[in-house]
RNA sequence: GGAGGAGUGGCCGAGCGGCUGAAGGCGACGGUCUUGAAAACCGUUAGGCGCGAAAGCGUCUCGGGGGUUCGAAUCCCUCCUCCUCCGCCA
């Protein structure tokens, strides 16, 4: 959510993000509402000033011992005039009552509108950001290692799987649908070792590691920004008015929601290793072919709370994006990094780096992370602030990166490290996590 | 799930129809004092929205929503949350 004075002072910037980001808006109608919404508050604040300060005398008069009904009786006045004009303000004040009523009336539509609005609008994104349709237009920074080359047909993830008697896809199908899987044995124990791997990592450079729920109020959901406009690729727990969130992103950085926080809290860091959901709606017979894309999935996610500034922005941006870079390196797959266009931006997002790992099977780079800022869009819904140096509130900015996600990283991770015979080099920054084996074969 | 009790500012706690956005205390911040610190004393200390260049002014908010009333933190309805006891249970 934006600042509606920015959005007033600033509406061919939006209208223009909007379009760049295929977001669809309606800011005219906004600017529209806005202004019914100010004048209407305004009429109702005078004829509240009215009320309260009649109403206060009316009360005042009725009592001998107040000083306003003394002062009437210096004056000269007797009870029964004081009496007189405490009916006659009564009076008055019901006269206003179904005024203020039509008032209210019309204030609590035109209200409901403009929040609804408010929600719908884009944050325009950073300057760097290459304009583009969709994620075919996103501008490679980056390649960090070389993808291997085979001196042997290599084999995919879903062979390599089944050959090893490790990934289930038939069965999880068979169970949970399209989109499922099952994991077994030495896949189970390789996914979770990535993930310990990669949040001990997270620990070790501060970042506070917590259990969250997975399932969250809606507001959560807005407050993210995920909803409304994403609400078609939830779990929705209706009978519960529960959501079945798509990262830990959610929790995490609602964490502090309708808090003000001190600044020297700031900058607030948290990873948590959850479930993920995703429907994938309007995603049918795209990636259909093994653990790429599918429907539940494990992630360690970080995400950093800190002060309100482009600067600071911008240092975490690097630094969250360094961390998942560095659990790609020393795990030693080869990626590269995407400054993601507008087209494939979120409505929330400044701006987004995505880390693309090489999949031998896909002969081509496919994406494991997604690190973005948002600036104040998310702290704005969820009222997540904090008091500056000068005792001022202020919104937080925010940020968040995937650290890794399983079993979708197992596709490079097996497929890269795989041998002739089907077997697959466990990673040595893996191994403790693995009982110190060195190999996954055929058991 | 059943039966009771409770939700007031950063925290504790008064108020139970009218000059109460809210006494008092604690905490925090600023100042006086002090060689420094403590103590003591003085002062400041909610958020949203609107108007305004600003100072400031207005309004809303005492768990959420609705109602009664000229007027609600105070009365009524409803929902939520927490606590205690009983039941069930990983």
């Amino acid at each position: 959510m934006l600042d509606i004075k920015f959005i007033r002072e600033n509406v061919e910037l939006i209208k223009k993000a909007a379009v760049d980001k295929h977001i669809a808006c309606d800011l005219d109608r906004l600017i529209e509402v806005d202004k019914n919404r100010r004048q209407l508050q305004q009429q109702l604040d005078a004829l509240r000033t009215q009320v309260k300060e009649d109403g206060q005398r009316v009360g005042l008069l009725r009592n001998p011992k107040s000083t306003a009904y003394k002062a009437e009786i210096e004056q000269g006045n007797s009870e029964a005039d004081i009496r007189a004009e405490a009916e006659r303000l009564q009076a008055g004040l019901s006269e206003l009552k179904p005024k203020m009523k039509a008032l209210e009336e019309a204030e609590g539509p035109t209200l409901n509108e403009f929040e609804q609005l408010m929600l719908t609008i884009p944050q325009p994104p950073a300057l760097d950001v290459p304009v583009g349709k969709d994620e075919t237009e996103n501008v490679e920074l980056r390649k960090v290692g070389e993808p291997r080359r085979f001196d042997f047909e290599p084999k995919d993830h879903v062979t390599l799987g089944a050959e090893l008697g490790i990934i289930d896809i038939e069965r999880g199908v068979k169970l949970a649908g399209t989109r499922n899987y099952i994991l077994k044995g030495d896949a189970t124990l390789l996914q979770q070792a990535v993930l310990r791997f990669a949040q001990d990592l997270m620990v070790q450079r501060g970042f506070v590691p917590m259990t969250v729920p997975v399932l969250v109020k809606e507001e959560v959901m807005y407050g993210t920004g995920y909803f409304p406009s994403g609400r078609d690729q939830a779990y929705l727990c209706e009978r519960d008015t529960l959501s079945l969130v798509g990262t830990a992103e959610v929790p995490l950085t609602a964490y502090h929601t309708d808090e003000i926080l001190a600044e020297a809290d700031l900058p607030i860091k948290l990873c948590a290793t959850s479930t993920c959901f995703r429907r994938e709606a309007g995603a049918a017979g795209r990636d259909t072919y093994g653990l790429y894309r599918i429907h539940v999935f494990d992630k360690v996610e970080q995400v950093i709370v800190c002060g309100n500034g482009e600067e600071e922005s911008l240092k975490f941006h690097h630094e969250i994006l360094q961390n998942a870079e560095d659990v790609m390196q020393a795990l030693g797959l080869p990626y590269r990094v995407v400054n993601v266009c507008t087209g494939d931006l979120g409505m929330g997002q400044v701006q987004k780096f995505d880390i693309e790992t090489w999949m031998p099977s896909r002969d081509g780079y496919g994406e494991t992370h997604s690190a973005s800022r948002f600036h104040e869009f998310q702290a704005r819904r969820l009222k997540l602030r904090y008091r500056d140096g000068a005792r001022k509130v202020r919104f937080c900015h925010t940020l968040n990166n995937t650290v890794i996600a399983s079993p979708r990283v197992l596709i490079p991770l097996m497929e890269h490290y795989q041998h002739e015979d089907g077997s697959i080099t466990i990673p040595e920054a893996l191994r403790t996590y693995m009982g110190g084996r060195e190999r996954i074969e055929r058991v």
